[in-house]
DNA sequence: ACACTACTTTAGAATCATTATAAACTAATC
DNA sequence: GATTAGTTTATAATGATTCTAAAGTAGTGT
């Protein structure tokens, strides 16, 4: 009940009501150590064991789509059948191992800069990220 | 029909029948200069205006993924609400037109060979991409 | 040419993730 | 406490993809 009042103020000055459902669901993601990957189903089922109150399918749909509209969220997409929301919101690279599916945030010093001696007139550059695929090795 | 013997070939080395909808999708996606991106939306519609007979989704569909699975086609997933093939199968970087949703292939001299100073136990590299998104400037 | 078989195409049904709807609920403000 | 705008929810609708199973066709052998 009292590092609540962090995501309380968090969500206010987005302009977003503190309901009980988006502040379950920030602890959920955002009281951590460390950034994860997550699909809206594997939140879902967290929060149905986690939580006491259920919390509906709908909401969490539009609780996750106003937190990457307000930039808390981002979306990673790595294959059709397999949309990832990132906690970690910076530009940043990753492994996706295909044999698992599951996805895996590269630290900076571990890929160079990326730079692209290209740029098409009127246009400008927004992100670069590499994405590395990897799989099981022999 | 000349050069669609060299399809015909083609699909039977793959053991792929060589059936008057692949020929034409063949002719369609590989009979060109230049590689290209498409939905299966676009192609069904491609279909439609420049094929004589129609060919049922479902087979647009069949065709497609049995394509993939021989290596003729790639998939490129930007975000969840739209998947590309891409009839250039090579390892290769992509520009994203965040405001058309357009795929441009970057070459090899506009980016930098990207190494990856990292590796996981048991796990090999598979492929290596860039995607670069670009936005109207101004 | 004919028959046989395995593969392919097809219309339509089924699936499933996501989005829309609209009624009940609740947070904010006065 | 009343009012209002924003939110949650169950449920329905949507739409892309996959499934089904019947009809069609290519390959093979005779
Ligand atoms: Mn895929
Ligand atoms: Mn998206
Ligand atoms: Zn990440
Ligand atoms: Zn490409």
């Amino acid at each position: 009940m009292n590092n609540n009042s962090i995501f309380i103020e968090k969500l206010r000055s987005s302009g977003l009501r503190p309901t009980k459902q988006r502040i379950e669901i920030c602890k959920l993601l955002f009281d951590r150590k460390k950034t994860f990957h997550f699909t809206i189903n594997d939140l879902f089922k967290t929060l149905k064991k986690m939580s006491s109150k259920k919390i509906s399918l709908a909401t969490i749909y539009n609780t996750i789509h106003s937190f990457k509209k307000k930039g808390y969220l981002k979306e990673i997409s790595v294959n059709k059948d397999k949309s990832y929301f990132d906690t970690n919101t910076s530009d940043h690279h990753h492994f996706l191992d295909i044999n698992t599916n599951e996805l895996i945030d590269l630290k900076k010093e571990h890929v160079d800069k990326v730079t692209i001696k290209k740029n098409l007139p009127g246009k400008k550059i927004n992100s670069i990220e590499v994405l590395v695929k990897i799989e099981n090795s022999n």
